[in-house]
DNA sequence: GGGAAACATTTTAGGCTTAAAGCAATTTGG
DNA sequence: CCAAATTGCTTTAAGCCTAAAATGTTTCCC
């Protein structure tokens, strides 16, 4: 409990600084495009190499990994979610997928509106395949990173990813 | 030059360490999730506060970002690079922005291949006012790390970057 | 039971993005 | 000097992606 008037002056101070007086958040920016910077950069040499070795686009591939780890199937908006994509985007990706014959879709039982899919087999060896190189992609990719870098990243871009969440959350509050 | 049978053995040995004896690379793959969750949750929030706020598109903005750092214009290929998009694309963002009357677009006077493109004084104004809203959302989206994970994160994101721009080089060449 | 709300998905309209091919201007090397 | 390579940009074709509206289905609750 403040004690003072001055107290409570300091308190409000605090909370509004930012406002009133603008801080320097020069290094929070510089710290997002690092980390962009980063992404994008891995990002384009993946996508680079699936398209180069395997002739598929990242997003496809993405998919058939969340699918290889669900053996009994998904909804699409389970795909949606875990894949932090609109539901729109979904379905054109999996038309295709179905129509190239890596997947296989149909109807809930118990849910008419809800529609499964799955790898077919083809979509599982093709993955398979494809996940073995990729794995190696990447590692080469972060070759230079000690394990205990790892573990730091890690743990920071844990950290960030909650402080991120809670911010989104607080908007949407 | 290898000197014996075995040293070329040895020399295949080590280029192809990876496909014979499987070594664990899940941690790497790991890694590159949660970098890749990161950057699409912080983005996705940037890009829908400039949609509900200011009516922009994320791409729109960092290209008007860029120019913004650059009072004497620059050209499309230097927005390309910086960007790290592609010529193309940028081509077309181009357009829009100067149809919106954001953008002046000159050719250069020395080099007729040239295009140079400026912000005009109503893009200036719109992206100072855009921007001194952005750099507080970012302020918030990382306000959980202290300024050393702000630190340690910024050098091991440079260590990230130039081991996969390394990488990425090794393919190349 | 029946209407309202919630839900899963698709559709729509518009914009973003890429790789590859094409065009024009410039530079380079013989 | 001139042909060939390079450079800067645009075009093309295809696919990715989003937000918002539309459609059909299920659940909730009275």
């Amino acid at each position: 409990m403040p004690a003072t008037v001055s107290d409570c002056i300091n308190m409000l101070d605090s909370e509004t600084k930012a406002v009133e007086t603008p801080e320097d958040h020069a290094e929070e920016l510089r710290l997002w495009l690092r980390l962009l910077t980063c992404t994008t950069l891995i990002e384009g040499e993946v996508r680079g190499r699936l398209r180069q070795r395997f002739d598929v686009t990242l997003p496809r591939f993405d998919l058939m990994a969340q699918l290889d780890k669900a053996p009994d199937g998904m909804t699409l908006s389970d795909v949606s979610k875990r894949m932090m994509v609109s539901n729109g985007n979904v379905t054109g990706l999996v038309e295709r997928l179905v129509e190239s014959g890596h997947l296989d879709r149909r109807t809930s039982e118990t849910d008419r509106r809800v529609q499964v899919i799955r790898l077919t087999k083809l979509g599982r060896a093709e993955f398979r395949r494809m996940a073995a190189e990729h794995e190696i992609w990447i590692a080469d990719l972060f070759a230079d990173l000690t394990p205990k870098d790892v573990r730091e990243l890690m743990r920071l871009l844990a950290k960030t990813k909650a402080s991120a969440q809670k911010s989104a959350g607080r908007r949407r509050a």
